[in-house]
DNA sequence: AATGAATGAGCCTTCATTCAT
DNA sequence: TATGAATGAAGGCTCATTCAT
């Protein structure tokens, strides 16, 4: 307990305070949501995993659907950190083997397979939660053709910007397309999976690619 | 009233009357289920889109789930006869196209991307409707699997057995997450789509492929 | 229990119980709103009156506050239906001493005082309400007025159009008036009440009066 | 902060404080109470509108009720302070204009028709602020009656003590008419109002009228 | 086979009131 | 005196499912 003696240290803590419980209840939510769907999950069942009243979440949330919409910023930005750590030099090993432990773990937490459909199906039916998945997903693109950038110019490749853009969207399919099928394809042997990795990922890495192809106009 | 003459032929129409209500309430629920989500949609709507009583719905479906339950089996026979009628020299373009129109109408029929989402979120929550799916799933890929096959056939290519199971692989995960991508991405660039899915497509297609790298062991 | 042999009887019947269920439930509201104050009467506690469940009575009544836009249906076709079977000749002694029983009755049933004052309130804070309250209002005034020109036919009186229409204002502010009072001055001695009505009945109805004096304009 | 330098000092300006406190919250629930209704209006919302905490609130006053409990008292005092300013020689004219403003204006502040309704019903379901309602009607009347006697002396006319009290009773009515019909009729065309009021006003003042007729034992 | 009225459990949300600081 | 976070009970409303006809 840290005591202290100002008016400026207690409003500190009580802002801490605040956001801590802020992240109790939305990580409880997360996990409510993950177990039961957005639908199933009550929000006394979330209040009380995050050891609150059911009043008090509507302190912090204005409502179940404001959880969503924090929940995919909270992914956004955990996608955001983990790419920020992810050396350019990363090698196709390490995302064959990232991938498909993704793939084995039914797509990790902020990528969590039940929680993208329950949010996928939740943004058809909401425009709010729709208009932020958009933009999240734009974000989120937009650090990854910046990351493979990075790659190039340090491998000293020279690629066209809409090369990149061709990657990163290959990139997010296979990606989300991994996520969705963990939970419909939940016994793939992952030794098949790990050969179709290293058969695609080139494609997205681009090392030893010969130049793309041109492009057609639409 | 339609009256017939023999109980034969008044059975038959009966089960075909059956036959039909159950389609239209089957149709009805999808339609229900993409425009407003599984839980979203009443059952009473569904009937009412039908055009049945609530009450007549519940002959034909024991509950709300079990529509989920047909609506996955009507998927896997649609996508059965796509492929079935699919000629093995389809080429690349027909796919590239084809997929290009698939994002752009958000999946298409069977493939709608609400209703997969919702499917696989209800699957996470629903021992049976989960078991249902991975059934048809594993089914479906079969069915692809012997496309390829039969594609390799007709073009005298002689491939692993294997080879022809990670190419399936790859194209799911890619359907997968177009259909996923159509709902995230939807303003996506479809000369960009196409230029990936040109790059891409060789891969699952084989066509001029090398030889595929030796698969490790897991 | 009528037995019905076609469909039409049976329709008839149908719909007949419908309004019947409908009368129940509103009629359940009427006293639970009397008793309770619309905020305090529990949906489920009217239903409960009405001997039916929650969830039919979202049948009837698309939700609480239409409970409130019937009963001012309600009140205004009593109201009606009361001016209409009240002879012209009805002499001035009959009004004290029904205005007296008002009073003592704490308004009657069509205008019991504490929904009198429950349903203004209400009016204030929802403009549906507001609108359908004035609209009754104008309607019961405009009776009032024909009302009093058949009385003054009647008596071969021969007034100004808008004379009556002064004298029915009068009627209804006194008529407000006493209702409102009956709940904040429940103990006034009737003896002085019918002292007061009997001095300004006369300028409501008319008997014996001046011509009205001119009127200013505004 | 005020700095005092002896305890009587502080404890008047403490004392001083707090009354001004608890006027502010009481003019915030009044003008909540007005705005929303008794029971939209929130201990929140008045507190923040009385720029004070939720808690603080519950210092000065024991809970919501008793803000309404405060308020009748409020309401009385006022009126007792209007009456003690009028003239008893006010005139006719004066009144026909002030009480056409009032209607105009929805009942003013201390006769607002919506709470002025507010309070009615809830009094009706609350036997404190019912009783409190009551006495402060009698003391009002009470009131009224005197200002008739001395406007009686002051015009030097003989009239019965009870003569003042019938005349006082028609005045209430009237007056609480108004303020409700100011709600139901809001678009009153007010030279009928008018014209009413110099019909009806005679009969209040008294002035030029004939001796009263005399009384029936009920 | 067909209807649709009826049920009732359950959820989201609000808010008067309390209390630790 | 003052704060505002926290509680928790309760209510409006929905909807899957049943059942009398």
């Amino acid at each position: 307990m840290t005591t202290t003696t100002n008016r400026k240290g207690s409003r500190a803590n009580a802002e801490e305070h605040g956001a801590a419980q802020r992240l109790r209840i939305l990580n409880a939510a997360r996990q409510r949501f993950i177990e039961q769907g957005f639908h199933a999950a009550t929000m006394e069942s979330i209040a009380q995993l995050a050891g609150v009243s059911t009043g008090l979440s509507y302190r912090y949330f204005q409502n179940k659907r404001a959880l969503v919409l924090a929940l995919i910023e909270q992914n956004l930005e955990e996608d955001q950190r983990g790419l920020a750590t992810l050396p350019a030099s990363t090698g196709m090993k390490t995302f064959v083997d990232e991938l498909a432990a993704l793939y084995e773990s039914g797509g990790g937490d902020s990528w969590n397979a039940v929680l993208f459909s329950e949010i996928t199906a939740a943004g058809a039916r909401d425009e709010e939660i729709q208009k932020k998945l958009v933009e999240a997903e734009a974000l989120a693109n937009d650090d990854f053709v910046q990351w493979l950038k990075l790659r190039d110019k340090e491998k000293s490749i020279k690629r066209s910007a809409e090369d990149a853009r061709v990657r990163a969207l290959l990139m997010r399919c296979l990606f989300s397309g991994l996520v969705v099928r963990s939970t419909r394809e939940p016994d793939l042997d992952l030794g098949l999976l790990k050969a179709m990795l290293r058969r695609v990922l080139p494609l997205v890495l681009g090392d030893g690619m010969d130049n793309e192809p041109p492009r057609k106009k639409t």
